[in-house]
DNA sequence: TTAGTATATGAACAGTTGTTCATATGTTCA
DNA sequence: TGAACATATGAACAACTGTTCATATACTAA
């Protein structure tokens, strides 16, 4: 089998090496679908709204005026990916953001969408 | 038009202030735009490379091992976000990661899905 | 100018996603 | 126990995405 041409700029060890200090194959995949989880406009508004205070699903079903199974469908993606979390209170389910890396995610993003004018 | 029927731990008062504090329409459909560019594995490597060390388009290719055109599409998706930047050399042209908030994003993420052992 | 290298772009196809509709499950309280 | 409310789930369809192939553009050196 032959190599394929390279640039002049290619140097094959360091390529290597930069590969080998990359995240594993495995926690790209991971991360692909915490960023897909993310991706969604609903899914988002969910977050910011649950980034100020644990609301039920009856509450987010309001506040966001979509269909309780679109709500439900995206809090599953959320929580399936640990993004939020839930607790059950009676008869409501009470969903809440799961961690600060979470809260860290979203306002970065934020800010740095909010940086463009 | 009716109101629909709301449960008790709804107050639309409350709901309202909840929205108002939210972000913008505009910033969570970019928002949305930014983390969609994040969803896929080719350009998350290609960050995660380029938070290393600034790359031109072959290093890229070599390192990630797909066609020239889908890096070429990759870094441009995350170009148009102002996700990376790119800087002309010769007849290279070098990419890096645009600030620090791209950064902090990336390494949230894996730090959070570094988590789940 | 021309050849060769480096990068960008458009079209197109297979695969994936988000929503709604219909329905099922789970919980409370009378 | 049953009625009413709260939430979850499966199916299905339209819309969107990522890759490749083919080709265009841009820069360099001879």
């Amino acid at each position: 089998m032959f190599m394929k041409e390279k640039c002049e700029r290619v140097n094959p060890e360091q390529i290597e090496n930069l590969l080998q200090k990359a995240p594993a194959a495995e926690n790209i995949t991971r991360m692909s679908a915490v960023f897909q989880a993310l991706q969604s406009n609903t899914r988002l508004k969910i977050l910011f709204l649950l980034r100020q205070k644990e609301m039920c699903v009856c509450e987010l079903e309001q506040a966001l005026e979509v269909t309780q199974s679109a709500v439900s469908h995206g809090l599953r993606t959320l929580r399936q990916l640990d993004l939020v979390r839930v607790r059950r209170e009676g008869k409501f389910t009470v969903y809440y953001i799961a961690d600060e890396h979470v809260r860290t995610l979203i306002e970065m993003c934020l800010e740095h969408v909010e940086e463009k004018t």
